[in-house]
DNA sequence: AATAAAATCAGTAATCATTACTGATTTGTG
DNA sequence: CACAAATCAGTAATGATTACTGATTTTATT
């Protein structure tokens, strides 16, 4: 079993502990509360790695910034357009690694994304 | 009806005469064939433009570039580690649109992508 | 416990894909 | 033909992310 630095744990804790999608800087400076010390570039090490293990998402909508999330179960990411907020919805099964795997593809990661308006913006518009 | 300038239309004739999923610089260098004057910038400002009317799709994998797919009908975006190639799988339904619906959310744009290894580097590999 | 090798760190500098800016050119409208 | 609005080419600026460096911490071995 992999030993964590503490930096590295401190990582997943926040990331684990919120269930919004965060970016680096973000984490970065909700880390520093625990660990003063720590550097954006260890964060953005260590969400590398993270990601590269597959013990985090990294999620990408375009607004510039890369996301983090805590949750790897396959789930829905509703990005919306006047919020800006992404929200999560739970899915029952694994639509993309069903269907990659029709076509032999060996799939470890699937990321699910729409684009819209949420239902809260949805009421407030007009 | 809209009328687009030589520029864009040249641009989405790229777009949709490749079935590969390229990054802005790509094009560029495509478009100069046909128009030596376009400058960088006016493509990315048109992928832009083109995004944002729905018109073509912006896909991130986490490689560091944005990719462009002229191909706005939702499909699965297969990233294959190995290779690094985008490759795509028709979908028979819009699954995310019909799940995020349950939720109220309204989609406009879906994006489908698994990470993995495809086929042909899996025979390869060893 | 001591030592060496490996991993990770804080701090900072560099990168470079993308965006913003500017003055010129083209297009749309009457 | 004006006139205004949109788009352009060319270039400069941006800033999120990555790379680097020497110090510190962890792991492994004896």
């Amino acid at each position: 079993m992999k030993h964590y630095s503490k930096q590295r744990e401190a990582i997943l804790d926040v990331l684990r502990s919120t269930d919004t999608h965060p970016t680096a800087n973000w984490i970065y400076e909700k880390v520093r509360e625990k660990l003063p010390n720590i550097s954006l570039g260890t964060v953005y090490r260590n969400l590398s790695t993270l990601t590269a293990d597959g013990a985090i998402l990294k999620i990408e909508v375009g607004d510039g910034f890369e996301h983090f999330d805590g949750d790897i179960s396959p789930h829905l990411h509703l990005y919306c357009r006047e919020c800006g907020k992404i929200h999560d919805q739970t899915l029952k099964s694994d639509y993309i690694t069903r269907v990659a795997k029709e076509s032999g593809f060996k799939t470890d990661t699937t990321i699910y994304v729409a684009y819209g308006i949420c239902t809260n913006c949805n009421k407030t518009i007009n």
